[in-house]
DNA sequence: CACCCGATTATCT
DNA sequence: GATAATCGGGTGT
């Protein structure tokens, strides 16, 4: 089931939150036909208005940002470091001018072989663990910069469902803490990230170290 | 128009 | 762990 609309206008450190857990979805055309690529989102960012300075949007409406401004639930695509996209949803209260959500972290679920074209990698390991390479795994660029996401009718090829397969194997909690490579507004807590165990007497740890190198 | 810098990552050591 | 790569946007002249 897609997430709509509604799901996207409340705080948008809130939506961050839940939107961990969730699936998501891109349909990409690759020699004439279209294959579905997916992950699930593991680790996310919230970023405000007005009063947060780590934000786009903190010193008002430009070029760049103005998707931050727009419609609850269309994606913010920037291009950063000469190198890297990075995908944010919109997200905010009625009323509240701008605010949106980093996707910084997915587990890849479906069309793994296509995200390791497009990453020109064969480890899956970090194929789409960080903004920048999700981008790059999904084929996401600043062509989707506001992007309606909850637009069944006229965009069917990025999105974000709930993750309602039948093997569901996360039984998880999120853990949240400052966001990364900001210097300002440190005492917020608007990063957040899966937390998963193994057992029911394990301990709940990052989704991400469930596979990663030791 | 020039300058500066960044919500990053690959590729070294 | 350190550093280079790389370029668009913001800012100020």
């Amino acid at each position: 089931m897609r997430l709509e609309k509604s799901f996207f206008e409340d705080e948008t450190h809130r939506v961050a939150q839940s939107l961990i857990g969730k699936m998501l979805v891109r349909y990409v055309c690759f020699f004439g036909n279209y294959y579905r690529l997916s992950g699930i989102i593991t680790e996310t960012e919230a970023y405000g208005y007005k009063d947060d300075p780590a934000s786009h949007a903190f010193k008002g409406k430009t070029a760049r940002n103005q998707a931050m401004f727009g419609q609850v639930g269309i994606a913010y695509v920037y291009f950063i470091y000469g190198n890297h996209y990075c995908l944010n949803v919109v997200a905010k209260c009625r009323n509240e001018p701008a605010g949106a959500v980093l996707i910084r972290s997915v587990e890849p679920i479906e069309g793994i072989g296509l995200m390791k074209i497009f990453r020109r990698t064969n480890n899956v390991l970090d194929l789409t663990t960080g903004p920048g390479r999700l981008t790059q795994a999904l084929r996401i660029t600043k062509k989707h910069n506001t992007l309606d996401l909850v637009d069944n009718k006229n965009n069917k090829f990025l999105y974000i469902e709930e993750n309602d397969s039948p093997n569901k194997k996360y039984k998880f909690t999120v853990n949240r803490t400052a966001r990364i490579g900001i210097s300002i507004a440190m005492e917020r807590e608007w990063r957040y990230m899966m937390m998963v165990r193994t057992s029911l007497k394990s301990p709940f740890i990052p989704s991400s170290f469930l596979s990663r190198r030791s």
